[in-house]
DNA sequence: TCAAAGAACTCCTAAAGAGGAGTTGAGGAG
DNA sequence: CTCCTCAACTCCTCTTTAGGAGTTCTTTGA
């Protein structure tokens, strides 16, 4: 005695996943499928919602409802720290020889990053918890995008935080016209005199606000992976937060733990 | 020009974000905000739709629309790696000595477990890749449920598959009786004398399947958090491949990666 | 006193209908 | 041939109306 937008959207799910429905093909116009099944547009859509949450199809104003194709990425995340932190003391020369971003952040090179300069903020309360000051402490903000050049599509969106007073001896800090800091996060903090210990990164998921669902082009239903780095110095103090935020939809994070011989 | 339904839903989601609204709150009643905002009951689903999509509020059948309780737990995932390797040449007793579980697994002493045993299947296309065996391999498969006891919630569902011949000088393999392998996947392996060089933690995020949703208690609109675990013995094999779900409205992930000193 | 029945609330499913808005392709004007 | 307009198709917003189903509290009857 199933509903029936609930029993429509089974069949519909059967389809799909036995493949008479292909990704990218248009499923038939929702006033067809009323007829067919001799219910209501409106129960077709409760129906054709479900199916859309659960990630399965994908609306299109004008043009029907399509079944999505699946496109994930992965982005190696932990092992790059320590690769990274091995190279902060190169030299801009030594860095543009061995420089591979593809194998670390996941990056290819045409993909295209949109910077935005520091802004000067004070601590809000969930942030100053986080970066173990007391609230209202000067920090510095930024945040900046990246699109995935191959497929012209938004692949993370990132806030960061330090806290101004650990920082100020570099110059182009607040020059708008200046990447600061080019080669990571590591490499950034060694030209302050910062020496990295350990790094926790806490993942979790949630539903995008409607900020995050437009910047992210992320179609309804669909919720973003949020990774928050906390890079420690070598005496376990915090130096820096920041905030990834990803399209849940397409992308996939990769961990790896070495382990020492017996 | 805003939708209606979009309208109403930003006037609820500010009186919440201000706190007018708090967590256990119940929301006027459907017909009131329809008599208030001059709209149908309809329209007035939409919004609350929205607003469920975005996890801030929960429907209750018969009850009424509630503000949300955030409430996440923390679940230290690659920490424990190496602690696990380290313990698993301890006996028995002297495990139970140091025995600490809360701190490496999150899970709590009264936190309920469910097993099944493990049944003997054939390597599916996906499972056979991940495991870098032909497809139709005899595997083990077995699944299980862990009930986090203080907020009486599901907390993860795990399904863990092992490479037959690997493991079959393990007589309690197939008994249903016995949990065959105490003390975890490191020690499991070490019993049939295989040590283990790496784990890779791949994290995803999707929404749930109708089977998941209904396992693991999860409000419509949240997702879950997929983590597939690989384990490699030190010659780079594969050995283990587990997925464990998570509800993504209440879990988060702790990797921390600790460097090497200049 | 106590349990069953019921009223009054809640949200949920489903219908039919009207107009709006985005997309596409056909046909005609230049 | 190219550009523009328009018709026809798509999904989207919103209304009104009806009954179903879960929850809670009050009333009633033993």
């Amino acid at each position: 005695m199933a509903k029936a937008y609930e029993r429509i959207a089974d069949e519909l799910r059967q389809s799909i996943r036995a493949g008479e429905l292909k990704p990218g093909d248009r499923l038939p116009s929702e006033t067809k499928l009323a007829e067919d099944h001799r219910r209501s547009v409106p129960t077709i859509r409760d129906a054709l919602r479900l199916l859309q949450d659960e990630g399965l199809i994908e609306k299109q104003h004008g043009r029907g409802n399509f079944v999505r194709k699946p496109r994930t990425r992965v982005l190696r995340t932990n092992l790059r720290h320590q690769w990274e932190k091995d190279r902060a003391r190169e030299t801009e020369a030594e860095r543009q020889q061995t420089g591979a971003t593809e194998h670390d952040t996941g990056l290819g090179v045409n993909d295209l990053v949109f910077y935005a300069a520091y802004r000067e903020i004070k601590a809000s309360e969930e942030i100053a918890k986080a970066l173990g000051v007391p609230e209202g402490t000067p920090l510095l903000e930024r945040t900046y995008r990246t699109r995935y050049a191959a497929e012209n599509a938004p692949f993370n969106l990132v806030t960061s935080y330090l806290v101004r007073s650990l920082v100020e001896s570099n110059p182009d800090l607040l020059d708008e016209t200046k990447e600061p800091w080019p080669g990571g996060t590591q490499n950034q903090l060694y030209t302050v005199g910062i020496e990295v210990g350990r790094v926790e990164e806490l993942v979790s998921a949630r539903p995008p606000t409607p900020e995050e669902a437009e910047e992210l082009e992320l179609p309804p239903g669909t919720s973003v992976l949020v990774l928050r780095k906390t890079t420690f110095d070598v005496n376990d103090r915090v130096v820096d937060v920041s905030d990834v935020t990803l399209p849940g939809d397409r992308t996939e994070m990769l961990f790896t733990t070495p382990l020492e011989r017996w």
